[in-house]
DNA sequence: ATAGGGTTAG
């Protein structure tokens, strides 16, 4: 159009070129949109400065699109919305609730779209309370419960671990679509609650929405959290038929499905397969595989290739050191570590946090700051006794036909460090922690189980007090201060 | 004729 000169672009024109700029995550040419926008002074349009905000917000360039944000001066709830939507998209979660707040306070009404980032910077935060006012707050003010709404509170609910709640959501919506029902999915695979996650991708099959590649890794994953090696390869097949590519992600299920049945080989023979060039997260999860099994040759193997892909990451020597020190190979371990310091590879302490009651806790591994401390530590060890006595070594999926549903989950894990880190690193791991906990008769109430999940987090734990958390509510401090 | 939203392996 420039080069023949036809017409001269207009702000429609650069408003649908931004779009398309922001649907492929194409900077470049978004940049020079951009300065087209500049030169011609079509900057005034609020379609082309909506446009060039969600442009920068899509490529993740947050800095940019509030920048843009900052310069409009009129801000509509269009542009609230999508500068909201960029702070959730990246997990900047108080950014995103502090905008929220702002904007109301300039009288703007937010509506069912904005909520959706609202409720998704609540998942991503697990942030359970705030999610529910959240929603306490979409209801009072009326706001519409389309399938977007409800698939970000299906989800929500789900990742802080309130499994039924988000059970009870899904079963009442009018509609669900593709994306509806792999959040449902996805949300009972995390829980462990196999059986359900597959009954669900039935119910889905039956009415007649198409699976997509996100329904798949739900499906793919229940299966691996119950060692499911048949199921999984069968749902594999159908993914295969459904014309369905499989991505890294479906590799990495496949991957772990095969490790955590101990079928270390199987695995390798997989990896081996593999169209594309395996990521580190493929060579971790059988690394993983080999230092459970003990496999001192075949994980030396897999480090090796892991630390060609991503010599910098401290966990994946550390691993290597783990698996030297599993097989008692101390020479080993200190040339890892010596390996390392050379390198200048530093290990930093895995952290998380948990909301509980209005309390933000802070876990750091090794830290041993917090005053209930060695409470916490003999929960820890009661959870480890128990599991212990349950006979939970390192499981395999023979071992799982002959126990019952109870054990079935408990023996996701080896032992209860393992419980402790898989959720002191991983938040959405925790819904599937307090499954374990439920089913070792601890606890019954959902939130009650949360506190003590909370207990068990990890090895040790920094409360922050009552004040810094209602800051964190109010988002009136930005994650930098937080932290 | 134009704008903002939900699900993703370890």
């Amino acid at each position: 159009m420039l080069q023949r000169g036809h017409a001269y672009p207009n702000s429609f024109t650069l408003a649908f070129v931004l779009k398309a700029c922001a649907v492929v995550v194409a900077f470049k040419e978004g940049l020079q949109i951009h300065s087209h926008v500049f030169r011609h002074g079509l900057d005034l349009s609020p379609f082309v400065q909506t446009g060039l905000l969600n442009f920068y917000a899509k490529c993740e360039e947050i800095r940019d699109a509030r920048r843009v944000f900052d310069e409009i001066p009129e801000r509509n709830l269009i542009a609230w919305s999508a500068m909201i939507s960029g702070y959730a998209r990246i997990g900047m979660v108080n950014e995103g609730l502090g905008l929220f707040r702002e904007m109301q306070k300039v009288g703007i009404r937010p509506d069912e779209v904005t909520m959706v980032s609202i409720i998704s910077a609540c998942a991503k935060a697990g942030a359970l309370d705030l999610g529910r006012w959240v929603h306490a707050f979409i209801e009072k003010n009326e706001i519409k419960l389309d399938v977007e709404l409800s698939t970000a509170l299906v989800d929500m609910y789900a990742k802080c671990g309130c499994i039924e709640r988000a059970r009870e959501l899904f079963d009442v919506m009018p509609d669900r679509d593709t994306k509806a029902w792999s959040s449902m999915i996805v949300g009972l695979a995390i829980h462990g609650l196999a059986e359900d996650a597959l009954a669900y991708f039935r119910r889905m099959e039956e009415s007649k929405v198409k699976p997509n590649h996100v329904t798949f890794i739900g499906v793919l994953s229940a299966c691996v959290h119950s060692g499911l090696v048949y199921e999984g390869k069968k749902y594999w097949l159908s993914m295969c038929q459904c014309k369905i590519e499989p991505s890294m992600e479906h590799y990495g299920c496949m991957v772990d499905l095969l490790c955590r049945a101990s079928r270390i080989e199987e695995a390798c023979e997989f990896v081996e397969a593999m169209p594309i060039s395996p990521n580190s997260i493929i060579w971790r999860t059988l690394l993983v595989g080999c230092k459970n099994k003990g496999l001192l040759e075949k994980g030396e193997f897999v480090a090796e290739r892991l630390l060609e892909v991503e010599p910098l990451n401290a966990e994946n020597h550390v691993l290597l050191s783990n698996l030297y020190a599993s097989g008692l190979r101390w020479d080993k371990v200190s040339y890892v570590r010596k390996r390392m310091k050379d390198n200048g590879v530093k290990a930093i302490p895995g952290c998380s946090s948990i909301e509980v009651d209005g309390f933000l806790h802070e876990f750091v591994m090794g830290d041993e700051s917090h005053p209930e401390a060695k409470e916490i530590r003999e929960v820890l060890m009661d959870v480890h006794r128990q599991v212990h006595r349950a006979g939970h070594e390192p499981w395999t999926s023979a071992v799982l036909h002959d126990v019952g549903e109870e054990e079935k989950v408990s023996a996701l894990f080896e032992h209860s460090e393992r419980l402790a880190i898989a959720f002191g690193l991983l938040k959405t791991r925790a819904p599937m922690a307090i499954r374990v906990v439920k089913n070792l008769r601890v606890c019954g109430d959902c939130h009650e189980v949360t506190k003590i999940i909370s207990k068990l987090y990890s090895r040790e734990i920094i409360v922050r007090d009552r004040v810094r958390f209602h800051r964190f509510v109010n988002g009136s401090c930005s994650c930098k201060d937080y932290w």
